[in-house]
DNA sequence: ATTTTTGCTTGGCTACATCAACCATCTAGG
DNA sequence: CCTAGATGGTTGATGTAGCCAAGCAAAAAT
């Protein structure tokens, strides 16, 4: 049987893990909300920000870790809102999807509010915001 | 015209959010993959994990911050899973959600494998850890 | 040149999400 | 009391997004 110094740390990793989850909802719930008041869906946006420069369909969907068809779907909504466009890759099987004007200055836009309404900003201090960005960094080492 | 610190600030506050966001999103992913291999959804994990007491499903949708008609649907679901039960409430109108034996194995099976498999008790040192918290609490502080 | 792989689309199915409408019940005011 | 309003749950319509399997066109590989 494990040794009690292993209960507690389990019970402070499971403690942990709640935060963070807490933590990740929270950040997921203001996304939405951020993105909504500009018209868009938590993906839609992603993909727009994603979209710094032209990017083949088949590359989104690996970003998003989503399957390929559902790309499909989404750039048809996003070219809908005349947010992005379809234009023929040099390789003629892929479709390169690109913003326009419109959808440039939507990601402008996009990129300055989730800044600036994160609750990340409103609740740190400086020093605090900076250890903060050093271990996130460490979570995000390497592939999961 | 903004000073220069501002505009620094500004960026600094994109760069954490978007790392914040990006440890959400993994979060929110190995989440998923955890909870997929017991058989649920994310939302579904979620209620089966806030199912601590039985709950009237008003509560629960508060908790989940959905509609209150989503969380029919998601009873109906768990309940074929033989996850939950729906019992009927002192006030007559309210439902009580309780989780059946099943339910209450599954939902501590869960909590296991989300604190094992968390991305936080891989990366993180002791110490580190311990700060992690102590930040993600500053962040969970009073509502958003 | 034929086969295999790759990129996108389609169609079918499920889960969630919202909104509006509905019924039963509880609560308050007259 | 008894009606009027609020509350809890369900239903139906609609939209987004996820997966899988199947299909087609173009590239790559054999």
């Amino acid at each position: 049987m494990p040794p009690r110094a292993t209960k507690a740390t389990l019970t402070e990793a499971h403690d942990l893990s709640r935060r963070l989850l807490q933590v990740a909802e929270r950040a997921r719930a203001d996304f939405a909300d951020v993105v909504a008041e500009l018209g868009l869906t938590p993906v839609q946006a992603r993909a727009v920000l994603w979209l710094d420069q032209p990017s083949a369909m088949r590359a989104l969907a690996g970003h998003l870790a989503c399957d390929a068809s559902n790309v499909t779907g989404l750039a048809d909504r996003l070219e809908q809102l005349g947010v992005v466009e379809r234009v023929p890759g040099e390789d003629r099987r892929v479709t390169l999807l690109q913003l326009t004007r419109k959808g440039a200055a939507l990601r402008a836009e996009l990129a300055d509010r989730v800044a600036q309404r994160s609750t990340v900003t409103a609740r740190l201090t400086s020093p605090e915001r900076q250890r903060l960005a050093v271990l996130l960094d460490k979570l995000l080492d390497q592939p999961g």
